[in-house]
DNA sequence: TGTACATCAGTGAACGCGCGTTCACTGATGTAC
DNA sequence: TGTACATCAGTGAACGCGCGTTCACTGATGTAC
């Protein structure tokens, strides 16, 4: 299937240190090593010179795999909308019922953003249709989204040309709840993160075709 | 009342150039600089000598005003959560029905967003709880939406203790369209990143009270 | 199986640069008399 | 009103540093014979 899948898998695994001239999967390791740094820096609060230490690395070895500090920040990009599309994927495809369906979705998206805040970083520090940017894999999970949000309202016998804007509301409730959890904004509501995502998720379901109040 | 706010009002339209010896409002127009440059390039995408060389002055004259590069990029998220606070208040407070101001300070919050993107990266380049960082100011703002919330709660007769959580549902939502809307996310919805925002917060106080579907 | 050789991943020294910060200074401003 | 002086905002040169990037190189690996 996809080519790219067993190297990301094994990479973070890979053994650091008692290496000998060749490092044997550097390409790999900066990735990782940017990933972790975007994690605990932010955006912008990485260095090649910091990755390529972190590797165990001279500060010239990157540029054997990577033309750039950008082409290996996108390079974090790319892969984390690959494992992000398998997580929410994986979550999706354990329930049978579309509303639990969703539920799960809204609950791996912000395990992925909380487990894996460097990919998440990464994914979100490039403006839409950057060139470089895997539309196809993002638009995988927007699109099991979308046909999730469709059962629903057809089950419910409601017009499906309202999963799109409902996709959109959902998307950005996760991605607010994501990244305000992240800073520590919502340490002190009386609900965890995970609960405002999930109960405010199946709100916005709930209204869809509601009179509006 | 905020001794601070009409040196912040008028900081905007200092004349730039033709200046003697002294500048005359050099706090004011390096915490535009940074704001600008925050905009332009995103949190940590600005350093010190770029806000000194935007103002028109030598590297070593921030020192005169702030102790280091955070020092002043806390002075702009500061300015930014007072603006913002004022902003919020102007927009709702238009309104008597309560729901109507709910909708207000939603769009009121994109337009922030929107107009001011240095500042609100600033706002949110710190995590909650930051020492330096005026949290009446901040909160001020969110027991503006409690409120409300609570008003319309009350209006239909439902326990006010649903307004905690719906406030952050709404502001998660808020925040995800508006770090979204940024990025060119929303671009090729149906809808405006506006009607995704009050929409979303009117479906959530719809659901408010409702039996989960 | 052993040897010669091509390949190319990683080295380490070097570069020019812009950064944050310090320092002794200078000169504009405002105030005391 | 005029002068002397204290204040302090901004200067400009200097520092040490770490960055991104380049280059000729070295040495591990794998393949052809």
């Amino acid at each position: 299937m996809d080519k790219r899948a067993p190297h990301i898998a094994t990479a973070r695994e890979q053994p650091i240190g008692k290496r000998g001239y060749h490092h044997g999967n550097l390409r790999a390791a900066l990735v990782n090593a940017t990933r972790d740094l975007l994690a605990a820096r932010g955006p912008q609060g990485f260095t090649l010179a910091d990755a390529a230490r972190k590797a165990g690395v001279s500060a010239a070895a990157p540029y054997r795999h990577f033309t750039d500090r950008d082409a290996l920040m996108r390079a974090v990009a790319n892969e984390g909308f690959i494992l992000f599309g398998k997580r929410i994927f994986t979550a999706t495809s354990e329930h049978c019922d579309p509303r639990e369906a969703l539920a799960a979705m809204a609950r791996a998206y912000l395990g992925f953003a909380r487990t894996e805040p460097g990919y998440y970083a990464a994914m979100f520090a490039f403006p839409k249709g950057d060139e470089a940017l895997p539309d196809e894999e993002h638009d995988a999970a927007f699109k099991l989204l979308i046909s999730t949000i469709t059962s629903i309202l057809a089950e419910r016998r409601l017009p499906e040309q309202a999963a799109g804007p409902l996709a959109f509301r959902i998307w950005s409730l996760s991605h607010g709840v994501a990244t305000l959890d992240a800073i520590g904004h919502l340490e002190y509501s009386a609900m965890s993160a995970e609960q405002i995502l999930v109960d405010g998720a199946m709100a916005l379901l709930a209204a869809a075709g509601q009179p509006p109040e």
